[in-house]
DNA sequence: AACTTCACCAACCGCGCTCAC
DNA sequence: CGTGAGCGCGGTTGGTGAAGT
């Protein structure tokens, strides 16, 4: 591992930063902002890398930072947000005013992941449940969590239920197609999975047989835990499609966030295509529903489109993001 | 008191993206 | 359009102090 291009012309130094470098990097900063990192230690007189002098000031030095312990709001929400956009510290800081991606990041590896990890193991009922870790749980079971390792984690804890999809298989529920009508937006997947993907309906073709099983398997689960809906095995709409985009790094997702029964959910990209007209949200059990732009419920898997379950949820919650955007 | 283990967290590193040339 | 500089991000390392033996 070499250094830094910027580190490598000089012999700069490394380690932890002192009080006296602390203060010429401040005093630099104050006189003439932080527009070029690379200039910033020839104009603050330090034998640092202009890498070095960011991570300082943005982590460390700038003024509204929060120091001290999270809070327990703090916790649930990182653990919320963890559990719809995964590993993206630097949108997850975005939520928490004055911490920082690499605070948070620190916190979930010596903290909140020991304390999921050490949970004993618990069922895919957890989704009733309020507590926001098996909220998390959930999350990850439905492929909402973007870490593989964490849905393997998952997917061991869930005991009584049939292992559900991995994020990567969540996938592979759905057969990509050339080209869409209806586009809509699925939260948490990485930007690997981006692309148009639609249910495929072909029975007659082996593979995607198997696909349309994975299909079933996931329709079925979600019966079964929404207030024990009739689990009728109904097979899903063929006109069901997807337009999943790795909308955690859409920087209009931070608009929404919403808040549904006390629990803070994401809910999913609103507006990351033109021409789009659909926008997804998902429910108070972290699922999805997806409305086209006439606010009309055209998705929603516990029951295949049911309009009047959607407006149960819009008389319910209406405070949500609902309809149309744009 | 000395040593070991553990936990925390500041900092480094490589990678990928953007943008100017 | 290709290239390289610069920046931002997430993963990882390693130093330090606390706790345990």
């Amino acid at each position: 591992m070499g250094h830094h291009y910027c580190c490598k012309e000089r012999k700069v130094k490394r380690g932890l930063w002192s009080p006296e470098e602390d203060e010429k990097l401040i005093r630099c900063i104050n006189m003439h902002g932080y527009g070029c990192w690379s200039n910033v230690p020839e104009k603050a007189g330090l034998q640092r890398c202009g890498k070095s002098c960011r991570f300082r000031w943005l982590n460390y030095l700038r003024p509204d930072i929060k120091r001290g312990r999270f809070t327990q709001e703090e916790e649930k929400l990182i653990i919320s947000l963890h559990g719809a956009i995964g590993n993206s510290w630097a949108h997850i800081s975005k939520y928490l005013p004055g911490r920082t991606d690499n605070e948070i990041k620190n916190y979930w590896n010596s903290w909140i992941k020991k304390k999921l990890y050490q949970k004993p193991s618990s069922t895919i009922t957890a989704i009733s449940s309020t507590s926001t870790i098996e909220q998390y749980e959930y999350n990850s079971q439905m492929g909402f969590g973007s870490s593989q390792s964490e849905c393997l984690q998952s997917q061991h804890m869930t005991s009584t239920n049939a292992p559900l999809p991995m994020v990567e298989d969540t996938t592979s529920l759905l057969c990509r197609s050339s080209s869409s009508p209806s586009k809509h937006f699925i939260t948490g997947l990485n930007s690997s999975t981006a692309g148009t993907w639609t249910h495929n309906t072909d029975h007659n073709n082996k593979d995607n047989h198997q696909h349309y099983y994975q299909v079933q398997a996931l329709y079925n689960n979600n019966n079964n835990n929404n207030n024990n809906n009739n689990n009728n095995n109904e097979i899903p709409p063929a006109t069901t499609s997807f337009t999943i985009t790795p909308s955690c790094l859409d920087t209009d997702y931070q608009q929404s966030l919403i808040r549904i029964e006390e629990n803070l959910v994401p809910a999913g990209a609103i507006k990351s295509h033109e021409n789009c007209g659909t926008n997804m949200i998902n429910d108070a059990n972290q699922q999805l529903m997806i409305i086209n732009s006439d606010d009309q419920l055209v998705n929603y898997p516990y029951n295949n489109g049911n309009l009047q379950l959607h407006q149960h949820y819009h008389s319910k919650f209406p405070e949500c993001f609902w309809g149309q955007l744009y």
